[in-house]
DNA sequence: ATAGTTGCAAACGTTTTGCAATGGG
DNA sequence: CCCATTGCAAAACGTTTGCAACTAT
């Protein structure tokens, strides 16, 4: 057990998964749990690598399916390009987008959401997700 | 001229965006204009097909993108699955996402569209743009 | 005439999958 | 032990591109 690297915050994600601890999973949760960014696929490949060199894009992108699945993480496709994870244990938000300077503030408002799920039940549907991006400038 | 189709509809597209008028561009343009739902580049070329078989796909692709980067068209990626298209020049509208078929259905509040302004402004801000898409199940 | 457009096929970047070997519980 | 998990390589997927032939203007 010597040089073992213990990730109990990683393991925690693994955990919370109900999925088998393993090194290259140790190694890709460890990089999730850490991670300040959004890293897409093979960004979370080569960080994992740095603690476990012989992790296969496969296994990266398995686990990455099955921590979404289990709701442990959550998915962002930013215009077409490749899908970029986050950890969906933060609250739900939605983002306004200051146009000019990139700026970008979160917000939550209770009556939106409200009326999202009325619309959508008008339709027959329930919501499973929905992303709401108000792109806007400084007030004169 | 016998057998020629007119598409004026879809002329004036290529029209607008300055491309030459060519038989497998009417017949794209043609099926755009015509278009209720958010095709995608497949759907597209399958349904201009109809009206000139030997259109291939990389004429497909190349229209599109054409027609996207002159304004014609719009572009919405949902959810990391295939670019779809719709006309630009349509009203303003939010997407409701089918996540089991992929169906879009469209729909405006104007409940949601105040609270998006109000909470803008409560940051401070003015509205420029927005998105909203919720992904939705068929209720049970 | 000539620059823009085409179809074809190959290449692309991302993601998924079949398989035999490995290893966690 | 046994089934989940792995690495590998090949395939699948949507999309782009190089090229030589063609065509709208």
């Amino acid at each position: 057990m010597a040089e073992h690297f213990y990730s109990s915050e990683g393991d925690a994600l693994l955990r919370a998964a109900d999925l088998r601890i393993t090194r290259p999973r140790q190694a890709i949760a460890r990089v999730l749990s850490e991670a300040r960014d959004h890293p897409d696929a093979d960004q979370v490949l080569r960080r994992a690598r740095r603690h476990d060199p012989s992790i296969s894009q496969a296994t990266a992108y398995r686990t990455l399916s099955v921590l979404t699945e289990s709701g442990i993480l959550r998915t962002h496709t930013f215009d077409g390009s490749a899908t970029r994870y986050e950890l969906a244990e933060r609250p739900h938000h939605d983002h306004l987008i200051d146009v000019e300077t990139g700026e970008v503030r979160e917000f939550v408002s209770r009556e939106i959401e409200a009326l999202q799920a009325r619309i959508a039940a008008e339709h027959g549907y329930e919501i499973v997700a929905h992303r709401l991006e108000l792109y806007c400038r400084k007030a004169g």
